[in-house]
RNA sequence: GCCCGGAUGGUGGAAUGGUAGACACGCAAGACUUAAAAUCUUGUGACCAUUGUGGUUGUGCGGGUUCAAGUCCCGCUCCGGGUACCA
């Protein structure tokens, strides 16, 4: 009989899913081992063959556990809310439940191809109602619980309630959004509104005003993770920054307990550094500065432009003229926007080589907003004013007035018609501002070497810190960062920023320094605010340059002439008491002198925000919540779920509401329901509880099913989770362990990484302007363009040429140059795509090949964790393995397998098989184990073995990895059972003793020949008998060896 | 910029500090065949020598530790991934 994979595969698939073999029972008399993959987002792409990789993975080390006599729970389900369903609604009107159903149906059909041992009664989707329900259950018991910081878990608000009506927020000391401060009388006076309003700044889930991450494209609000390098994700549309009302999840509140669970769950160090970063805890302290106004100009207006302003003044120029006013991104030293003629002073300083680029591009920028600019020597003004003033005049005679105004200059600032008066009262350091504002910051040593101030644009401070005098600069530099997108943030790293006005007092020297806000701070870090220190901060330093503030640096021998010196390394000086010290003395040195001044306290910081948890979509779970006067409510448990509505399209309201504002009667009781829809994220948090107990209708999961499968012992998936779903889900699994619904604080035990499978495109070589195509060797003779070919009509680089000219009408007449007959493609490693053509399908390879092949091969291309390319060439090796396994049972198509006891040699092959399998699963190292198998196959072929105990064995070892060919084979030498149902066979050391050992002679490090000796030979014997061999005596030439070692079963090595 | 990986034949990749290149692909030669495919056998890092045992060299580059380094240490180069004004 021949190895026909299809029916045997065909065979087994059916009696697999006919008699429930894959069921899973809760069995205490078992250990429970839960292996999990990351279930896949459905798309209409279908599976590459990249997908499988961690299922294949984790099903063969489900089935090895099953098989070592744990009980296995290994499911699969889909995450079947998301963006790309809806996109393709919004485009088609199709039904996202449609194409959702569809792709769901041909990832099924797919999967089932390949043999997984999933329980397909476990299977869960989470766009269904009934798993759903309790994506929704979730969110309202975060909406009924705040963050006890003492207590560090969850507590329920009606605690909170019951701490205000006796303390107010006395000795209170829990997460929230804004620090607030009000007495028990003061709680207890306030309306249900009020009330309402200050338990959301507890809540885990609140609505909160926050910058969110927009994108207009989407018509949506993102996660910090669903944003790279300033575009979405998912389409790659622009982000801009906006402050919105939104749905978030205190995720901060749990960041220290996030960081520390780290150290207790086996995950790979990279993730978790990963991680840690995200999280991003940093120990420091935050410092109060006192801040004093000033009306002093903001920057040292030379004697040139003071002369030139009075003249404009004097000669009564009857334009509109702004001094220092910003314009695009630069402040020109003199305006008028109704001309849209910008005057500048040049001085003789400021001739460098350097200085008169940024004049050029500057000029260019600004000419590309219709601004025209005259430059005036600074020597003129004094030499000849008169002449200065008239061509100034001339030129603006000579301009038609500007109806336009710049949509570049804010709309809301009016320019005065007449000529304002430039400020001349320096009054610096007059009234105090009410009390003090904070910083914060990690390097407290540094505190002698702050030069300046920054706020960022969105803090308060930053109005409450603008004197008058600047109010028109700083309101334009806000409107023009705001105006800016992230993406554009990154991609211009252009200093850019704005002085308040104002200055602040250093509580360590008195010294009084300006405050400038830029948005290189930012408002959500910290308290929005920084002590700027140039000399040991690059930031700072940048800005102190392009400011041209002072830097002093505050470590001996440091360069501050070039660049910061950012180590924390070194002696302090210029740091009074500081001096002398090293920089990690002097941070705890500083500390302890702000604590003892109360010039502020220690602080622990996080860069982990909330996770912001609205959607302006139509695909996703519906909010469990309705508004009553204003303020959210959340709808009563039995009444869950609240079923996604049906709608007429898929788009925003007229008036800007989310897709269900187009819902019929979207009400509760009388009142609206919430608009928009929970994230992506949401259902795929705690994915892996409800596999546990995926039917229960009164919990998300039961008490007893998560007793015993506690939580993941190996969950399988690719990197790109681990800032998001790794972190909510985390998060959620602690929250949920807090209310006491699971029993796990950690949600996944271990945790691997699949890398990446890229694809191996083909290219042809097309002879420029012909219909000619050149094999690749010959193609450096031509002058030739690269096309890409798919990959599906090329074998082993030689490309079928019928085939291609069938694959696309334009090459229908194509000629070909080949070499040796054949005509051979070029090769390139790049990602799996569909524009690339290289796109391999797993139904194409299984049809082709076999499942077992498939499964065999996706492991043998190499370790699990590395990324690789697809490259179809080798897969013919492995099913010729397959082959040949199946020819150990079979000669001349007849089973040929024998009862006899196997020799030593059979026995010695098995049993090194199973030591060498059983660690390589143990450490998944997946590749070397079919290594091995083919090792013992070719092994077992040429000793021609054909005995039942040997080749029995040998197909439990292999059924994890092919499990198809494994029972038909096992149910063929006479077997009742399903082969998963045996046990993992154990091997014995006694067949793998080796009577001798061939030592490898080295001199000096050099192997030269080898010598066979007992295994228990004695080092004594071994160096007698090697010395006097006499291939030695060529190589010691006469030398007495210094030194012979001797490693037993391993070299021995001679000393010359 | 910072953090984490990685670099071994024509290709994918093996190698608890102990004979580098297991296993497989590809290629070449041969057997079978009218022929092709399939299958089987042999060879296959490079260079030199060759009747043969062989010799030299070799794991990105430069140093070091060691009897012995792909593996450990120090300094670079290149490639991949993550992350970014987080004070």
């Amino acid at each position: 009989m021949e190895y026909n994979f299809r029916d045997i595969e065909k065979k087994w698939q059916e009696f697999w899913a006919k008699n429930e073999t894959y069921k899973v029972v809760e069995n205490n008399n078992k250990p429970k081992y839960y292996v999990l993959d990351m279930f896949p987002y459905p798309s209409g792409a279908g599976l590459h063959v990249g997908h499988p990789l961690g299922y294949i993975a984790s099903d063969i080390y489900s089935r090895y556990k099953r098989l070592k006599g744990f009980d296995v729970l290994h499911p699969m389900g889909y995450d079947a809310y998301g963006l790309p369903a809806e996109q393709y609604a919004i485009q088609t009107g199709q039904h996202p439940a449609v194409t959702t159903q569809n792709n769901i149906a041909r990832y099924r059909e797919q999967l089932d191809q390949i043999g997984f041992s999933y329980d397909r009664r476990r299977e869960i989707r989470t766009c269904d109602p009934g798993y759903y329900k309790w994506t929704q259950w979730a969110f309202i018991q975060m909406f009924h619980h705040f963050y006890d910081n003492n207590r560090q878990k969850a507590e329920p608000v009606e605690k909170l309630i019951k701490h205000f009506e006796i303390y107010g927020t006395g000795n209170l000391n829990a997460a929230c959004g804004e620090e607030l401060s009000f007495t028990a009388k003061e709680w207890n006076e306030k309306s249900e509104k009020e009330k309402q309003q200050i338990l959301l700044n507890y809540r885990i889930a609140y609505l909160g005003d926050t910058p969110v991450n927009w994108c207009p494209k989407l018509g949506t609000v993102l996660a910090n993770d669903e944003v790279s390098e300033g575009l979405s994700i998912r389409g790659g549309y622009p982000v801009e920054q906006k402050i919105m009302k939104q749905w978030c999840l205190r995720v901060s509140a749990y960041a220290q307990r996030l960081l520390d669970g780290l150290e207790q769950i086996d995950w790979t160090e990279s993730l978790k550094d990963t991680q840690r970063h995200w999280i991003g805890r940093s120990e420091g302290v935050e410092i109060q500065f006192k801040p004093v106004k000033a009306a002093r100009p903001a920057v040292k207006t030379s004697q040139a432009h003071d002369i030139l302003w009075d003249a404009f003044l004097i000669h009564q120029i009857g334009h509109d003229a702004k001094r220092r006013a910003p314009v695009a991104f630069f402040t020109a030293d003199f305006v008028f926007p109704r001309k849209r003629l910008i005057v500048e002073i040049v001085s003789e300083e400021s001739d460098t080589t350097e200085y008169m680029q940024y004049m050029k591009e500057r000029t260019v920028v600004l000419s590309n907003h219709d601004f025209r600019v005259l430059r005036i020597e600074e020597n003129e003004i004094f030499s000849d004013l008169d002449f200065v003033i008239r061509k100034i005049k001339q030129r603006l005679d000579s301009i038609p007035p500007f109806e336009k105004m710049s949509e570049l200059m804010s709309e809301d600032v009016q320019f005065d018609e007449t000529v304002s008066t430039p400020s001349n009262v320096d009054s610096a350091g007059q009234e105090p501002e009410d009390d003090f504002f904070t910083v914060f910051t990690t390097r407290a040593d540094t505190i002698f070497g702050v030069t300046f101030m920054v706020l960022a644009p969105e803090s308060e401070l930053t109005e409450k810190l603008t004197t008058p005098e600047q109010k028109e600069e700083v309101k334009l530099y806000l409107d023009a960062t705001k105006k800016r997108t992230e993406r554009e943030r990154i991609a211009d790293k252009k200093v850019t920023g704005v002085f308040s006005g104002s200055y602040a007092v250093n509580p360590f020297n008195n010294e009084k320094i300006p405050v400038w806000i830029s948005d290189y701070v930012l408002a959500g870090y910290g308290t929005g605010a920084i002590m700027a220190v140039p000399a040991h901060d690059s930031r700072d330093y940048a800005f102190a340059k392009h400011f041209n503030l002072p830097i002093v640096p505050l470590i001996e021998g440091c360069d501050v002439s070039e660049e910061s010196f950012d180590a924390k390394d070194g002696i302090m000086i210029n740091s009074g008491f500081l001096n002398g010290l090293t920089v990690k003395e002097a941070i705890r040195s500083a500390v302890k002198e702000v604590e003892e001044r109360r010039l502020g306290k220690r602080k622990v910081n996080y860069r982990l925000r909330d996770a912001i948890f609205s959607r302006q979509r139509y695909w996703g779970e519906p909010f469990p919540i309705y508004y009553k006067d204003g303020m959210p409510y959340t709808v009563d448990e039995k009444d869950l779920p609240i079923k996604l509505p049906e709608i007429d399209k898929f788009l925003p309201t007229e008036t800007g509401e989310p897709p269900l504002g187009r819902a019929k009667d979207w009400t509760y009781n009388g009142y609206p329901l919430e608009l928009n829809t929970m994230p992506g994220f949401a259902g795929s948090s705690a994915y892996y509880l409800r596999y546990m107990d995926p039917h229960n209708e009164n919990a998300l999961v039961g008490k007893e099913a998560n007793e015993y499968w506690r939580n993941v012992d190996l969950y399988i998936g690719g990197t790109e989770h681990a800032t998001g779903h790794l972190i909510y889900s985390r998060f959620w699994n602690k929250f949920l362990f807090d209310l006491g619904v699971v029993c796990e604080d950690e949600p996944f035990k271990k945790l691997i990484n699949q890398g990446m499978i890229q694809g191996r495109s083909n290219f042809v070589y097309r002879v420029q302007g012909d219909n000619l195509f050149v094999s690749y060797n010959l193609k450096s003779q031509y002058d030739v363009t690269p096309i890409h070919v798919d990959v599906n009509i090329v074998e082993n680089d030689v490309l079928d040429i019928e085939k291609f000219r069938a694959w696309n009408p334009e090459y229908k007449n194509a000629e070909f140059i080949l070499e040796n007959g054949k005509y051979i493609c070029g090769y390139a490693i790049e990602k799996m795509s569909k524009s690339m053509f290289n796109v391999v399908n797993p139904d194409d390879v299984v049809k082709k090949y076999g499942a077992d092949t498939l499964r065999m091969y996706e492991m043998f291309l190499g370790p699990l964790e590395i990324s690789k390319p697809w490259d179809t060439n080798g897969i013919d090796g492995v099913h010729r393995f397959l082959r040949k396994l199946w020819n150990l049972f079979y000669t001349e198509n007849q089973l040929s397998v024998s009862d006899e006891a196997p020799t030593k040699e059979e026995l010695k092959s098995l049993h090194k098989l199973i030591r060498k399998v059983t660690s390589d699963i143990e450490h998944f190292s997946f590749n070397t184990s079919v290594s091995a198998f083919m090792i013992c196959v070719n092994e077992l072929t040429a000793l021609k073995c054909n005995k039942k105990e040997i080749l029995g064995n040998l197909l439990i070892l292999i059924a994890p990895f092919a499990p198809h060919i494994a029972e038909e084979l096992w149910h063929s030498i006479g077997n009742n059972n399903t082969i998963c149902d045996e046990k993992w066979p154990v091997w014995d050391e006694e067949y793998l003793k080796e009577n001798s050992f061939t030592y490898s002679i080295s001199f000096n490090g050099k192997s030269r020949f080898n010598l066979d000796f007992p295994a228990e030979a004695a080092n004594e014997e071994i160096e007698k008998a090697v010395l006097e061999h006499e291939q030695s005596q060529k190589w010691l030439e006469g030398k007495t060896p210094k030194k012979v070692i001797i490693v037993p079963k391993k070299i021995v090595n001679i000393v010359v």
